[in-house]
DNA sequence: AATAAAAATGCAATCGATTGCGCATTTTGC
DNA sequence: GCAAAATGCGCAATCGATTGCATTTTTATT
């Protein structure tokens, strides 16, 4: 007679007359099962093509070996370079890795967070939406105790992991870096402030222009969702101020791209007429031409070290957060060599 | 008292003083549950902050509502979209996406698929690994009848649905195209021939060429694992031929890029001298300059139609398996526009 | 050989949700 | 007014693996 279901350890154990706590205890090499019969056993499982029913042993540990990793979209070099990173670690300290995104709504956030939670995952790393404002379906995760890690997009208000890049000194190094090609009116494209991340920037953008004595000017900046879209109109309205910028600050590389394209149909030079500089390094910005400026993001790294730090949170019972802050990097490129053409 | 556990229909059930059944059905909405029973019992699991544990849920069903996919590396444009696009579906209609990269190594595609085989993911979504050469970890699932939905990289000897893309066509759209820009010793370079996409293209240059009555020149084929360098390698290989192609056709837009910069590098003019052809369409070869022709491949839709197949299997008994040819689009630029410049 | 000590294995409950079957109560029909 | 049908709910088993405690078997000791 053939079973049409799969084997399970009660099967095995029938097979040989033992008991299923026998069979699952020499399966998990158990020391007090002798050599012999766990030998038995293993022979006999192989040969009925015996997999353990990873459900069942979760449902009984209370552990789903399994983390859930949500970003704004896959889709995005920068975000698929995290998970790349952190499935990595993941999977090689023995997790599965569940994986959505939020399409940088709200709802679909917290849909996604919720199941995730009724799926009883061990951790979650998560990025924030942009449109997410409000943070309980988040802070029930710390309230529960369960391991949270953010990573570049991050809630101030709530407590735990988080690994970051220096978004401010990014912010900062960028717009030094301009003033020191001899750009004098920097504009900036900023992305939406409830996200520290640009809020950072910003705060990096103003604190230089300071520095070197620069009056700010209000009109110079604006803030938008940073798509391709908007960053075309955004420069447009900075082009028909009196007095136009000669150099922006993009708040990300898709705008730096679409900026510099809709300038140079305008016949306008760059670096010569404007500097441009981006934020995140995508790819294409190290290969179009001119090439981008921009700041580097470790993005396979980070997803690597939120997978450590999410693992530790679950491995051990401590909870000391830290706060991780990676260094950014500026990769100077020609969009903004002005001294050197 | 505070329980620090989760709360269960148990712990609803003695609340109100009725079965663990009853519970259960009240918030499945069974119609044997009186309406009254039912908001009384959803008023009290909404003030316990219920969720339902979906692992036990999960075990009883023998279902897990997961969907595994599988790609080489998620860290690449194209697979990043599939992702995206089933990721989408999926979510849609109520299952999780578990995401594994093999990093293209045989061994790692084994492992993953045994670990989603013991998650019990309810089918599989995969594209496989260059490396893999064996099949007996993915011709399981179609013995134990699991869902099982191939995109884009299919084994030919596995039946079931698949997805791919006019891989053929593509080949020799390309190869036509070069022909028609009067380029006339058109080298290929060739991704490994196991992989049916790979050889398939190859096999439609073969045939664009035999339909213009080119005598195929074995030495204009490379066949390597087409990375950024050995794009170069192989390029430098093709240079040094007594007699060296005026045009490359290049298995995917990673070669055509670092062939087309290590050419620049010579002095050598794209296309005046030579033309250069990619496949995929990432999205940088749209902005780099000059701008790379190439084939695009619809990832987003790729993942979005692999996930209603899959979920197709899931919930119909039918297994009548189809294979999506999606069309290939010849995207023109400036890479191999010589008759325009 | 008898007994203590150590080693190997089994019993049965548990994790939390689901469901076939059955019992009790209410409603319907004539 | 009473049998029949319908309604509402509970009991207990089940999914497959794990584990504290109990029991059996083996080994060591005198």
């Amino acid at each position: 007679m053939i079973k049409n279901s799969e084997p399970t350890i009660h099967d095995i154990a029938r097979e040989l007359n033992i008991s299923a706590s026998t069979v699952s205890r020499a399966l998990n090499d158990n020391p007090r099962i002798s050599l012999k019969t766990k030998e038995k056993i293993k022979a006999v499982a192989d040969a009925m093509g015996y997999r353990p029913n990873t459900l069942a042993s979760n449902l009984r540990n209370k552990k789903s070996n399994t983390i859930g990793i949500v970003v704004p979209l896959i889709n995005r070099h920068f975000f698929s370079s995290v998970i790349s990173g952190a499935e990595d670690v993941a999977f090689k300290a023995g997790y599965n890795v569940v994986i959505s995104q939020s399409n940088d709504l709200a709802d679909k956030e917290i849909n996604i967070v919720q199941s995730m939670f009724s799926n009883r995952v061990d951790g979650l790393i998560i990025s924030i939406a942009m449109q997410t404002k409000t943070f309980d379906h988040l802070k029930i995760f710390r309230k529960k105790n369960i391991p949270l890690v953010f990573f570049d997009r991050a809630v101030p208000e709530i407590e735990t992991d988080k690994i970051v890049v220096d978004d401010f000194a990014g912010g900062f190094r960028v717009t030094q870096h301009l003033i020191d090609q001899g750009y004098k009116r920097i504009a900036h494209l900023a992305g939406t402030q409830n996200l520290m991340t640009y809020f950072d920037r910003k705060k990096g953008y103003l604190e230089a222009l300071r520095k070197n004595n620069i009056q700010f000017d209000e009109s110079l900046v604006i803030i938008n969702t940073l798509t391709s879209d908007e960053g075309v109109s955004a420069v447009q309205q900075l082009m028909e101020l009196k007095s136009p910028p000669d150099a922006i600050f993009c708040g990300n590389d898709t705008t730096a791209l679409s900026a510099m394209i809709f300038l140079r149909d305008k016949g306008i030079r760059i670096p010569q007429d404007i500097g441009i500089v981006g934020f995140s390094n995508e790819p294409f910005s190290k290969v179009v031409s001119p090439s981008i400026s921009t700041i580097a993001q470790p993005g396979f790294q980070m997803g690597q070290k939120a997978a450590e730090l999410i693992i530790r949170q679950i491995e051990t019972k401590e909870r000391t957060f830290q706060t991780i802050v990676l260094p950014t990097e500026l990769i100077v490129r020609e969009s903004s060599s002005r001294r050197s053409f």
